[in-house]
DNA sequence: AAATTATACTAAAACGTTTTAGGAAAGTCA
DNA sequence: TGACTTTCCTAAAACGTTTTAGTATAATTT
C-alpha cells in the first residue's frame, strides 16, 4: 500500500499537481468545477499531502516549541501543565504541533530541533538563564516566556502581575484588621523579589503602616526554607498576625510549619499565598491567595508566538490576577 | 543570511555532497583524513543539516505523537503529566521529538498530523474509545497506550497491575485488623471495575473473610459520586471499619465526606487509596495508597513505541504497584 | 603479474510538496 | 476590430537531504 501523492490526485483527475495544490490550500486559479471534482477525488481516496515535504519546500515546520524547565518541581510542573493545555488547544485550531522539550541543562544548550529548523518559534516556560536567551537570539528564532517573573525589556515576556498581585493580597490583609504583616519573598529570581516587595511596600505606606523590619523582608527559595523562615516567625515574643508568601508552595510550607508548632490557622494565624497552585484548593485549611487564569496564559502565549512567527512585532504583557478566598484568613479586631 | 546547507559545506571541503552526509551519519566509505576536515568545518560554520529534508527522503518524522485524554480533570492530568516526563526524558536521548496533543473529541478523530506522516507512533493516555483504536490501526501508525485500565488484548498496552494493587491494598487492610471492608469501585472503565473488585474477592477470600454485600461492591464514577457513596456508607447503623476506594481520587472524596460528618480519619474511619497522586501526600491525614513510578512508566513507553516504529513484535506489560503507607490508615483490635 | 577485492569517492535520482513563469483561451474595453 | 485583461491551466524548478549505482584507485590475493 504505497502512499498517495498529489501526482496520483492530478492524475485521476486529470489536471497537473499545481492545480491539485491549488485546492488543497484553498487558492484561487482553478475553476469552480474542477476544484469540484479534484475535491471529490481528495475525498474519496483519503488523501492528506504529506507534511514533510511541504515543510521543506515553504522552509517552515508548523511547530512550535515548548521549552519546559527541566528543573521544576512537580508542582511547578503541574502549575505550567495547565498553562501547556491552553497552548495545546490553540494550537490544534490552527494547524500548528506543540513540541514538547527542555533546554539542556548540564551544556545550558538549546535541543536539536531547533538548529534543524524543526520550529518555527519558542515558547519558553518559567524564568530562563541569559544564556539560553542569547542562544535562543541567536538562532533567529522567534520566542517568548511565560512566566518569566521579570521584566526584562529585551525578551518579550507574558508575566501575571505579581506586584499588583503582592499589592492586593497586602491591603486584602490590611482590610482584614491585620497590621503585623510578615511577607516571606522568593529570592529565587531577583527581579521577581523587587517585584514582590514594591507591591507590599505600597501597600503598606498606603496605609500608613510601617513594617516591622524584622519581619518584613524575609527571602526564602523553597517550600522547605519558607518552612524554617516560619519557625523562627513563630518563635518570636510577638508574632506577626498574618503572613504573606509570594509563592504557594511557600504558604503551604509555612502552613505545614503552623500545624507542626499547634498554631491554628487562621485564628492564630493568617496565611495568604500568590499563583493559585490545584493544591491551594485541597490543603487543610484551604488557602486564600491571588490566582491567575493559567489556561488562558497559556492561550495567549500561543497567539503571540503565532504572530511573532508571521513577523509581527509583539509586546510584554503583563496579567491581572484575581483573589480566590478561602479559609486562610481571619477577620480581627 | 542564508541558512547553510550539505552543498556549501562539500564545496567548502571540496568533496561530494554524499561524503558529507557520510561524515554527518558517521557511515563508512570516507576516509579518516577527510572525515576530520568536513567535521572540522561543520563544527567551525556551526553547520545543522535541515531535518525537514531528512524527514522527507527517508520517509521518517522522528516525532512520537502524545495523545492526551482531552477530557482529564487537571489531577488527572498531573497523574499523566508525571508520565509524560519519563516520555520527554527519554525522548531526547534517542533524537525523537514528542508532540502532544489530543484527538478531537467531537468526532472522535486523530488529529491531521497522524494522516500527514508527521509522527512514526502514537502513544495514547488514559482509557482510549474502540472507534479511536480503530483509526490509530487504520492509519497504519503503530500506537500503544499507557494506563488504558483495560486487558484488551488487540492493543499493545502498559498498565499498572491495579488487580494485584487491590488485592494488596485488601490484604493490607485485613492484617490491620479490618474484616468490614467496603470497596468503592472506579466503573468508567468495565475491564478496571472487574479487575479490581476480583482482586479485593481474591483477597478476602483467602482471608476467609465474606464481603458484606452491602458495602462491597459500590461503583462510582467521580470524586463527587465517591463522596455521596460514603454518605450513604456513613449513616449505616453499622459502620464498615475501613474503605478501599480504586482512584486516590476517590479517597479523596471520601475523607471529604468523613470530615463533614465529623467522623475521624482513621481513628474511625480507615481510608486507604490506589495511585499514589501527587495530592494524596499533602491531604490530612496524608492518604495511604498503592503507588506507582510514573516517570518510569513513561521511559518504558517511549521505549516500547521505539521498538515498535522499529518494527519489532512488543507485548502489553503489567507494572507492580507498591504500597505506600502514610496515615489514613489505623490498626484495629 | 593478473585477478580479485576493498576503499574512497561522486553524480544523479529520489522524496512530495509549493511556487514561479508562462501559455492559451475567453472576456472586456476602446 | 485590435489591444488589453482576466481566467484557467501547466511544466518545471525548487526545497535539502539520503541513497543508489557506479568509477577509479589502492590493496590484497592467487
Amino acid at each position: 500500500m504505497k502512499k498517495i501523492t498529489v501526482k496520483d490526485i492530478a492524475k485521476k483527475a486529470g489536471v497537473s499537481v499545481t492545480a491539485v495544490s491549488f485546492v488543497l490550500n484553498n487558492k484561487p486559479g482553478v475553476s469552480e468545477s474542477t476544484r469540484i471534482r479534484v475535491q471529490k477525488i481528495i475525498d474519496e481516496t483519503d488523501f492528506k499531502p504529506s507534511l514533510s515535504s511541504k515543510k521543506l519546500v515553504m522552509n517552515k515546520s508548523f511547530n512550535v516549541c515548548l521549552m519546559m524547565n527541566p528543573y521544576s518541581s512537580p508542582f511547578e510542573d503541574l502549575f505550567y501543565f495547565e498553562i501547556t493545555r491552553g497552548i495545546i488547544n490553540r494550537s490544534m485550531k490552527c494547524n500548528y504541533n506543540v513540541i514538547i522539550s527542555r533546554p539542556i541543562m548540564a551544556q545550558s544548550e538549546l535541543p536539536d530541533l531547533i538548529y534543524s529548523g524543526d520550529a518555527d518559534g519558542i515558547i519558553f516556560m518559567q524564568d530562563i538563564s541569559q544564556s539560553l536567551i542569547d542562544k535562543a537570539n541567536k538562532s533567529g528564532v522567534p520566542f517568548l516566556v511565560v512566566d518569566s517573573h521579570s521584566n526584562n525589556d529585551d525578551v518579550t515576556s507574558i508575566n501575571p502581575d505579581y506586584k499588583k498581585a503582592t499589592f492586593d493580597a497586602t491591603s486584602y490583609l490590611i482590610e482584614k484588621g491585620h497590621k503585623d504583616i510578615a511577607i516571606i519573598a522568593s529570592s529565587v529570581v531577583p527581579d521577581f523579589y523587587t517585584q514582590t516587595i514594591s507591591g507590599y511596600n505600597e501597600a503598606m505606606s498606603i496605609h500608613n503602616i510601617s513594617p516591622n523590619p524584622d519581619y518584613c523582608y524575609i527571602s526564602a527559595t523553597n517550600e522547605e526554607s519558607a518552612y524554617l523562615a516560619a519557625k523562627k516567625l513563630f518563635k518570636r515574643k510577638k508574632r506577626p498576625t498574618a503572613i504573606l508568601c509570594t509563592v504557594d508552595t511557600f504558604a503551604i510550607g509555612v502552613m505545614r510549619c503552623a500545624k507542626d508548632m499547634k498554631l491554628n490557622i487562621p485564628d492564630d494565624i493568617s496565611i495568604i499565598g500568590i499563583d493559585d497552585i490545584l493544591l491551594s484548593n485541597y490543603v487543610e485549611p484551604k488557602l486564600t491567595t491571588i490566582g491567575i487564569d493559567k489556561t488562558g496564559m497559556g492561550t495567549l502565549a500561543m497567539d503571540m508566538i503565532l504572530q511573532k512567527i508571521k513577523g509581527r512585532e509583539v509586546k510584554s504583557i503583563l496579567l491581572p490576577m484575581k483573589l480566590v478566598e478561602r479559609d486562610s484568613v481571619k477577620q480581627i479586631q
